[in-house]
DNA sequence: ACACCGCCCGTTTTT
DNA sequence: CGGGCGGTGT
């Protein structure tokens, strides 16, 4: 095994023998190598392949682990896939222990699950106002994530929405039960559940796995948590990686304390910082130290570098997002034609809806771009039309796909006939396309209806005798059995061509699949389909700039990176209705976005965004104040004058002919101005309410005394050092604090 | 049954 | 600005 090429922290990662590890690897710190590496020295001491588990989020991440560790030890290689993937395939093995369920289960995506909620909340007549569909499903995954599916356990509350919510999430697990069919959640919750109700499934895996990885541990939320607690539980050889700074998933329960407590939970374990990175330039690095510094829930760090200083970070501001957006084109125009490949500029953004200007602009220019993210190819209207044809007759159960088909495409059978073939169905206790295949339903329909129903039933006939064939044949089965193309062709407009190229690619997309599995089945197929993030199927190419959420650059990183709209309500993104807005988690994102850059960061904001279909003054980020150093130049293509040590003051005398030339200066822009520039014309000594030196008591913490502040008004922030726990850091706005002296 | 119109709604982030 | 949904007209 070669050693030689990892630094001291790697190489004790690597040479860990058995019990609980927990490596926290900084953004860049070779974390990959480091556990790839770990995982053929195992094999080389002794341990088969077949017992090592490695578990990422991501199957991308799956992939590249794949693909080192073929580069390492050859061909036979670990299981490593994600949590859900991993999942799916035990409850293909053993989900009948668990009836109703049926192995040629159907895993529904949020789509699919929002179809169902809709129906209960119609048949139970749940107020509208009381519960939408949104807020119910979001409930419900809440409920499952965050409390393992107990609905004692999270806390619903008795009250009449608490009490309506707890009808809902019954129904909907009875539907999906009827269905045959998991949603996202369910794979990690039906396998704690096999796990819990059948320990001689779970012996088998925990003595087939005798070492397991959890790769991202930061991101885990309570089940993913107790998976792996249950699949080490004998032997305890649990290796962990991950970083508190990049924990971004909190939204989706994941728990920063399970990454935070492992040292509580193993009080054995053997912890190991990798801070070297070597990835970015020591700017970029600065920024990102500085930033991450002012969170309170994270195991410290600083990351180094021995790479040189490199090109200043620059923050740019402009007057609004279509201003962003032709000078980001012109800016990634200019490092294009200075010889840079697309590929290796990255556009980054909190929110999907931001990619929108820069796209027009990059049209413009004539840049070519691939967004990557936002909707993900297999959720596509006509994609998913077609997989649905699938789906019914991999699982004949899934009521959901029959009903979205039954009409597409268009043969004259309206909501009407559905809801009474739905209503038969449901007497008669009887799966819908049971009944149909049966005869027990003509009767009901009106003439034109039933003709159109048996044709429908006569092309699932003619379908369901192809189910074995090789999946490109049987997905091309069902566009022609359907005349799907035609039906595209006539009834779409303007998307026609579009919609008809996706549905090809989905052909293209099974011949993939049959290629690269030779036992392949259509279950499998589904489950690849299903699986498969957008991010997944991206393919880094040379001649495209990527356009993606930083979420999906998680893990990825670029030459140059541009990261957009960084201004308050975006980055952080602030929601009126939930000021309890995680802030940490907010600047741990943006400090994801920091990290992805090797040589070259750009951050923009703008005094004035187009949102919600109108203009609203947009203020910079909180964090930009935190960012040392930075270095500030004006839009490349205007006034290139730059400032060799940058400070917040000359982004306010740059600005001034800004707001002048775009006319377009509004008072919200001066406001802006002050709120982010005139720091030092604030006296903060004089005007703080804390000021440095006062002594303050605080309830939990005791006394203490007023050693930093920063900022101003609401904004400001009070470094405290008390008697008993040391140095905190408060919002003044938000904290109680009460002066003594 | 279905196409069309117009209103209102809301928007993070993804396996 | 865009999608989803309710209502209307054919």
């Amino acid at each position: 095994m070669i050693l030689g090429n990892l630094n001291p922290a790697q190489r004790s990662a690597v040479l860990h023998e058995s019990g609980p590890l927990l490596i926290l690897a900084g953004a860049g710190s070779g974390k990959t190598r480091t556990i790839t590496h770990r995982m053929a020295h195992l094999i080389d001491c002794g341990c088969a392949a077949e017992s090592l588990l490695a578990i990422t989020f991501t199957n991308k991440a799956a992939k590249e682990m794949q693909e080192r560790m073929e580069g390492l030890i050859g061909v036979r290689s670990p299981w490593i896939s994600t949590f859900h993937s991993y999942c799916a395939r035990i409850l293909r093995r053993h989900i009948e222990r668990l009836l109703p369920y049926g192995n040629s289960f159907t895993i529904y995506d949020a789509g699919d699950s929002r179809n169902i909620i809709k129906e209960i909340l119609e048949e139970l007549e749940v107020d509208r106002s009381l519960w939408s569909a949104r807020a119910a499903q979001e409930e419900i995954s809440r409920i499952k994530n965050a409390a393992c599916g107990d609905i004692e356990q999270a806390g619903i509350g008795n009250f009449a929405n608490g009490r309506m919510l707890r009808s809902i999430y019954e129904a909907y697990t009875e539907a999906l039960r009827k269905r045959n069919a998991v949603d996202f959640d369910d794979l990690l919750l039906l396998t704690v559940r096999l796990f819990t109700e059948c320990p001689d499934v779970l012996a088998r895996y925990q003595d087939q796995f005798r070492h397991v990885l959890i790769d991202e541990y930061q991101d885990t939320n309570a089940i993913q948590y107790r998976l792996g607690r249950l699949l080490t539980a004998t032997h305890r050889n649990l290796c962990i990686t991950g970083d508190p700074d990049q924990s971004i998933y909190g939204w989706r329960g994941a728990n920063l304390s399970n990454i935070l407590n492992f040292e509580e939970d193993y009080p054995d374990a053997r912890v190991i910082t990798l801070a070297q990175n070597y990835r970015s330039t020591q700017h970029i690095l600065d920024v990102a130290n500085s930033l991450i510094v002012h969170n309170g829930l994270r195991k410290p760090k600083t990351l180094w570098t021995e790479a040189a200083a490199g090109e200043p970070v620059r923050v740019y501001r402009f007057s609004n997002d279509a201003e962003e957006a032709t000078e980001v084109a012109l800016l990634i125009q200019g490092l294009i034609e200075s010889g840079t490949p697309h590929g290796d500029i990255a556009v980054l953004y909190r929110i999907n809806a931001l990619s929108r200007p820069v796209e027009k602009s990059l049209i413009y220019a004539g840049i070519p771009y691939s967004i990557v993210g936002s909707i993900a190819f297999f959720l596509r209207r006509e994609v998913k039309d077609v997989l649905a044809y699938l789906r019914i007759l991999d699982n004949p159960r899934d009521e959901e796909s029959l009903k979205r088909i039954l009409n597409v495409p268009t043969r004259g059978i309206g909501k009407a006939t559905i809801k009474k073939l739905v209503q038969i169905a449901r007497s008669t206790g009887r799966p819908l396309l049971d009944l149909l295949f049966s005869d027990g339903w003509q009767a009901t329909v009106n003439r034109k209806a039933e003709t159109s129903v048996s044709s429908f039933v006569e092309i699932l006939k003619t379908l369901r005798t192809k189910k074995s064939s090789k999946v490109q044949d049987l997905v091309q089965a069902v566009i022609e059995e359907t005349r799907f193309e035609t039906f595209l062709r006539e009834s779409r407009g303007d998307s026609a061509r579009e919609d008809i190229e996706n549905v090809w690619q989905l052909v293209a997309a099974g011949k993939e699949y049959d290629t690269e599995h030779q036992d392949g089945t259509l279950t499998g197929f589904l489950e690849v389909v299903n699986l498969l993030g957008d991010i997944d199927r991206w393919r880094r190419s040379e001649d495209k700039v990527p356009l993606m959420t930083i979420h999906s650059a998680k893990g990825l990183e670029f030459p140059v990176v541009v990261i957009l709209g960084v201004e308050d309500g975006i980055l952080p993104l602030l929601n009126a209705e939930d000021p309890e807005a995680d802030i940490e988690e907010e600047r741990r994102l943006l400090y994801v976005g920091v990290t992805r850059a090797r040589d070259q960061l750009f951050i923009t904001h703008t005094a004035n965004r187009m949102r919600f279909g109108s203009v609203r003054a947009a203020y910079p980020s909180r964090f930009l104040r935190e960012l040392q150093p930075i270095a500030t130049a004006d839009p490349p293509t205007r006034c290139p004058i730059e400032i060799d040590e940058g400070t917040l003051e000359s982004i306010h005398f740059l600005d001034e002919p800004r707001g002048r030339r775009s006319g377009q200066g509004t008072p919200d822009l001066d406001f802006a101005d002050e709120l982010f520039f005139d720091d030092n014309a604030f006296d903060l000594e004089e005007d703080a309410p804390y000021p440095v030196g006062s002594r303050v008591r605080h309830a939990d913490h005791g006394v203490g005394e007023v050693v930093r502040i920063s900022g101003i008004g609401s904004r400001q922030r009070v470094t405290v050092a008390f008697e008993e726990t040391g140095e905190k850091q408060f919002v003044v706005g938000y904290v109680k604090l009460e002066r003594i002296r």
